[in-house]
DNA sequence: GATGAATGAGGTTTCATTCAT
DNA sequence: CATGAATGAAACCTCATTCAT
């Protein structure tokens, strides 16, 4: 093995380690040794490969967030109908928040940092948050049919991204405190048709 | 001031003071120290009136709980339709969840769990987090009005209390990664209308 | 031993070998470690009494500089005259530099931070340094006896000053690089002698 | 380029890099990674080049000793009367140390060395020094005119080393202790012509 | 001849808890 | 009944040096 192979093998071992721990234990639960036993490195590699916990945080949330992208796409919103795109919307999210196929999970780095935010973890998080509720506002508008007041939309945005998030924040609490197995792919399927529905309802009966 | 309500005193003084603490910054990210330096008590003070940190952290959950229930009761049950029974619900939920009136907050403590489990909470939370879901679950069984899978109710009650306790649990979120004032007492009455509208319209609209 | 007196002896131990180390090897050459283990006190017993090697080491400044004043004070001024009060001025000046009956010395960390400055080190030495030079500018202004640019009372300041100081920060140099025996009080007065003559010399026939 | 002029280059770079930062921060303040980092070269060239950070000082303090002698070389000292040839000393001396027009300053190091020897120096300085006090010597036994005892020449040597070297130590402590600008090649002049002058009335109106 | 990765020792600091009175 | 001192483990980080190409 090369040294350049090796870098990328240790640096990435890193990463993935942090991903993990971070997303089962929380930021300030884990470790920088933890972090470096998983990972079969030397105490002082993740100094070496990333200067800081902070920027190895940083850094974390870049990769799990690029690691939902690829693999659970939100659909192309092309010629389909409203009701069809927020149901692949929810699905999509719910995937990525549930998954437990990803080296850690930023949607649930996300949920932790509602709870307690993390001095270290600088924009990206604000930013696809932004962007979440963005796409959500629209959909919600659209769905509705008719102008309203803006705080109507915002308590409506916060009414879907509550149910979608909870269940990423909801996945530790689950087994700890309800005694129930952990969610996998199928229930986001199921989660996502519920969620739809009872979205849908919600908006288009939405007593004036 | 006798030596005993000094001791009393000093007790409450520090349970205050971890309430607030454990509200504001989470348990892990809390000192021993700066709870007894808030509760202008001695460095072995916790360990002397509770016997460790984590001791102290459970009383601290049922102190809240009790403030939170002798501040914002839930109304009785009697003589309503349950539409009602349902907006009298949600709003008494969020008036705990949001309220800075009190030392610490009982339900922003469960918000946190939820993200995070801390290993010393006992048992509390399972038990008051059981109560409540199985009272919304009552109120959603009576709206929906006829007889469905159990996971259908058990997905709604999510969706319920997804909303409720993820407000919550946004407090800090909301100002650190939205820029967003936090909520007071009077937004909790306005959600409160909001949540109760929506999710009645989504329980009794769902398609089946 | 009671636990207050224990407390004044670790706190007072860990001054002393702080200064003596300090004084020694420099701020940055000494670790808390080695301060602890001369001061036969646990290692985390620096931060507990000083909060952190900085503040330590201001409190270490400020200890060495009160010792030299109570040890060799400056003798009042009334009633000598001029050239009378340089020499006790150099005498005491020289003696607090040179001394090795303190535990540390203030005057050789000074000249340390002459040529090093720790950022940690606060406002107590520019104080010290400007009195001391004041004190001096109005001796030469004195002793020269007619007005003059104020940049040759700057120089002539220099001029004593650097004699004097220069003896301090010698006192390890001595050693290693010229290999010579570290000076003691009987070298004090001689050399304060010698450097009043020569300077007296010098003040009085500047030519014009 | 060649690689052996690379290397030349590299090596060249590092001495100059570590020159500046050795004066400018002290060697203790001075890590590899720095010295490696101004000299756009790897980590381990230090190693590679010089075996260790020791004896890259070492070579430093060479380096620095030649351009000082290349840049302002001591004046010969044929046909001159013995007042001009003390004032051409102190004149070369004070430009060595005041000069910032090298890489690194040989005598800021020597008197940083002065304060704190470091071990790693080896004899260069010992040597250096040696000699520029045997000058002295000489020219102030020239100028005495008299016997004297040797103690009294050695003070007097004292009194002329200190007051140019302590301009070079005093460069930082100027600046961070007395908020003053430091020192350019011009003040050298007038320093020069100061400190001869002081010199020259304190050593021919001595008090036998 | 040169490099980037990796290392292990050691640095300061924090912290919940225990000790001794 | 209460306290301030003290502690040891563990945290994160820095650094000169060595390793493996």
């Amino acid at each position: 093995m090369t040294p350049a192979q090796k870098k990328k093998n240790t640096r990435q071992n890193l990463l993935e380690s942090a991903a993990v721990l971070f997303t089962e234990k929380g930021y300030n639960n884990t470790s920088v040794a933890e972090i470096c036993e998983l990972a079969k490195a030397n105490i002082a590699s993740v100094n070496y490969h990333f200067r800081s916990k902070e920027e190895l945080y940083r850094e974390v949330l870049t990769y799990t967030h690029e690691q939902a992208e690829v693999l659970y796409p939100m659909a192309s919103n092309d010629e389909k109908n409203v009701e069809e795109k927020l149901y692949r919307f929810i699905l999509a999210f719910l995937k990525r928040i549930i998954s437990t196929e990803m080296n850690g999970n930023f949607y649930q780095l996300v949920a932790k940092e509602m709870a307690e935010p993390i001095e270290a973890s600088g924009t990206l998080i604000n930013e696809i948050v932004a962007k979440k509720r963005e796409t959500i506002l629209q959909l919600i508008k659209e769905l509705y049919g008719k102008p309203a007041e803006p705080q109507l939309f915002s308590q409506m945005t916060h009414s879907i991204v509550s149910q979608c998030l909870f269940l990423g924040l909801h996945q530790k609490g689950r087994q700890h405190h309800l005694k129930r197995k952990p969610l996998d792919l199928s229930d986001a399927e199921s989660f996502a048709k519920h969620i739809t529905k009872f979205c849908l309802a919600g908006i288009k009966h939405y007593p004036s």
